[in-house]
DNA sequence: CACCAGGCAAGTA
DNA sequence: TACTTGCATGGT
């Protein structure tokens, strides 16, 4: 399981830290205005570039549909065009009436009393809904609700990958253990690490892009895709 | 024009 | 358990 972490793990988790934060500084992060639209966001994001997701989200906010009534009255049909410029958008609608159902009959539409659900418990009901897996459940808990859960995306993954520190098939679960294990149990941590990562991701290490630039280029482990 | 983007679930062997 | 495939739009 430890099979790619070494010693110094700690050092070397808390170096890049500092690196990137060196030179992105505080992100405060995730672009969203309140918790639902934080999981609004998380959904509609998969496997698609945010720059999409922000125009649907441009829809779903001129029609008002933005509260956790709305999309819940709302036909999913009308639903999935307001979806459209985030792809998936079939899917997609199917997948925020997943949430919403699930916040009604286990919650009563309360997202304070989600929240109030002991971590593990909350996580593993999440990870049932239908379209929410460990990365959008983790994005739920950390930045919706403040939780300190280490969110482990594709930026997350290529970095580490492309420095030598994890190998291309290490698991969700075997990469959060890495930071989770290694670093304080600090949610605004986690927080800034990963908006740290993710933001590095989009500058310097798109699957197409050179390295030139990048705040982690002076590492020892550092190499060109 | 081909490829990529802050995944996930269902199907197959 | 470990692959493979469908889902879909918009930017580069």
């Amino acid at each position: 399981m430890w099979q790619y972490v070494r010693e110094a793990d700690r050092d070397v988790l808390m170096g890049v830290y500092h690196r990137l934060n060196d030179f992105f500084g505080d992100l405060h992060w995730w672009p969203a205005q309140s918790p639902l639209e934080v999981i609004v966001g998380a959904i509609l994001t998969q496997n698609t570039a945010w720059q999409n997701v922000e125009q649907a989200m441009d829809n779903l906010s001129s029609s008002k549909l933005l509260s956790i009534r709305a999309l819940q009255y709302v036909g999913e049909e009308v639903l999935a065009q307001h979806l459209r410029p985030s792809g998936y958008y079939r899917l997609k609608a199917k997948r925020l009436k997943a949430f919403v159902r699930f916040l009604r009959v286990e919650y009563e539409d309360s997202l304070d009393k989600m929240f109030a659900e002991p971590l593990l418990v909350l996580r593993s009901k999440l990870l049932s809904v239908s379209g929410i897996g460990e990365e959008t459940a983790d994005s739920i808990l950390l930045y919706a609700g403040g939780k300190p859960v280490f969110v482990v995306d594709a930026y997350t993954r290529r970095i580490l990958s492309r420095h030598g520190f994890i190998g291309d098939k290490t698991s969700y679960t075997d990469i959060q253990a890495l930071f989770m294990n290694n670093l304080p149990v600090d949610a605004m941590l986690y927080n800034q690490y990963h908006a740290l990562l993710v933001n590095t991701g989009k500058h310097f290490c798109r699957k197409v892009s050179r390295c030139d630039p990048c705040p982690l280029a002076a590492l020892p482990e550092h190499h060109k895709p």
